[in-house]
DNA sequence: ACGTTTGCGCTTTAGC
DNA sequence: GCTAAAGCGCAAACGT
């Protein structure tokens, strides 16, 4: 299975890195819900559930596109036209 | 924008309801980082990464579904002449 | 296997469907390997790799994004600030 | 830009090699709608769709390695007691 | 050559 | 239930 560990136990070694992974995805399908609940209570105060998974979207791309619009070589949009 | 909350602070309103999203997917992506790091880890002690990952999905599956899925997966193949 | 055709046929049906898709991958392959090339040909002419790549990704993400760009209310936007 | 071709057209140069890995990009969709068709058309003939795509990988793999993977997924399993 | 990082394709979930 | 989008896993591509 693998050269794993001393005493051939690799069987057991495994079976620890599963339950680890195992509760890790747990823990993050929590965060989903949470995520999930958050936008219906906007849904519920009157906002729009996708305009603001939207502008979360946005928010939190800003600094980033930002950056990625920096990298890209400004003399190579403008030879295309797009700047 | 919405007909939420008193005071005309709607916007501040939302703003809330932005940041907490924005709070719980940093945490997200903190804990994918973790599982990344447990799958590295199972990788350098002579485990199959992909493997391990395909492991952890079907532990995390309910009996009945998995035992489906094996079923099904060896009819296919079966039928392709792979196995 | 499936409720699939007359005649009992359903692995013979089944492999035709995996063929097909086989194949359409198979063409998927060769253009990637075109485009590899056409970048490999761009960068020996002194042009930078990832730069180009990103220079076709905005090109053809104008039009998307500005669509995009209009979907997103611009009010919860001006809200948050970010425009 | 770059030091590319004569007469300082690098411009059009770069333009070249975008549409050219734009057009590209463009057949690439094409194909991948076509495999989404057909795996639809699978479907509706009773054939389980994330199945039928998981027999296409195996069948494209090499017969080694599909046969290592096969060995390596059950070995995990029952390393786990899942089968 | 290897490790890191980006991009692509698939899967799953949310919205209608 | 279907269509559309986002998250996740994988693989290729860049830099060291």
């Amino acid at each position: 299975m693998a050269d794993g560990e001393v005493g051939g136990n690799a069987a057991a070694v495994l079976k620890g890195y599963v339950e680890r992974v195992d509760r890790l995805m747990e823990e993050r399908k929590g965060i989903n819900d949470d995520i999930k609940d958050i936008i219906a209570e906007a849904k519920a105060n009157g906002f729009n559930g996708p305009a603001v998974r939207r502008a979360v979207r946005m928010y939190r791309m800003e600094k980033e596109k930002r950056d990625e619009m920096i990298a890209i070589d400004d003399t190579y949009l403008a030879a295309l036209g797009l700047i």
